[in-house]
DNA sequence: ACTTGATCATTT
DNA sequence: AAATGATCAAGT
């Protein structure tokens, strides 16, 4: 796949746009011919795949870092799988939480809040019966920054996650019914995957490892826009 | 059909 | 171990 873009990091936001822009209608696995990744055969050790591929071919460099994809552009990139009417297939995970330290947040500040601020999203349409990871295309690109609702509705569930639960050790609490947008969810190696956090007492304790994830109706609606 | 809770893969 | 990237699959 040759896209005329030079390697990376994209030096200005345009750039960055230009680049991904270029990309819509291509697939996954021609990209990756491209970059010389292998492309997994069938549907096993494919988790994350198509994150990094689009990483790569955008030029995020160390993947893994704490912090935005694209640091001095201040842009988190997000790819999410979607359906031939650009709706999410998936839920989309915003960041790990740390129990100790969010109890003491507010929304403004937050890291949630910061990785939210402004987001490259990448829509991956993924054909009824794809045999592959290669075969998903892009389908949109689409960056989005919260409108004055959706900072409302995101700040509202934040706060009642802080408040009603993690800052009174309820964490074990929580469930994925909650949050209108946002939802806190398992995010760990598996269920015994815990870190520190309280006990309802205010006690040091384990719990299991959480993250935010943006509800899929909520990301419909910022990929049907323009 | 959809969502929630559980889990997988890679990198540092 | 802990962050990143996510999707799987059982339960509803």
């Amino acid at each position: 796949m040759e896209t005329g873009f030079a390697p990376s990091p994209e030096r200005t936001l345009e750039d960055l746009l230009a680049h991904a822009r270029a990309l819509v209608g291509v697939e996954l696995g021609e990209l990756a011919d491209g970059l010389g990744l292998p492309v997994p055969a069938g549907l096993v050790r494919t988790k994350g795949w198509s994150g990094q591929v689009i990483e790569q071919e955008l030029g995020v460099s160390s993947s893994g870092a704490r912090g935005p994809d694209f640091a001095s552009l201040g842009v988190e990139l997000k790819t999410v799988p979607v359906d031939a009417r650009l709706v999410p297939l998936e839920s989309t995970a915003v960041c790990q939480i740390d129990p100790v330290a969010i109890a003491a947040e507010a929304w403004e500040g937050s890291y949630a809040r910061e990785k939210l601020a402004r987001v490259l999203f990448i829509a991956l349409e993924v054909p009824p019966g794809a045999r592959s990871v290669g075969e998903r295309r892009v389908a949109a690109v689409r960056l989005w920054s919260p409108d004055a609702e959706q900072e409302r509705a995101l700040r509202a569930d934040f706060e009642l996650f802080v408040r009603g639960f993690f800052r009174r050790g309820r964490a074990e609490e929580i469930t994925g019914h909650l949050g209108a947008v946002l939802q806190v969810r398992p995010k760990g190696k598996n269920a015994a995957d815990t870190r520190d956090g309280y006990d309802a007492r205010g006690n040091p304790t384990r719990v299991g490892k959480h993250g935010f994830y943006l509800r899929p109706s909520f990301v419909a609606a910022i990929l049907s826009g323009p």
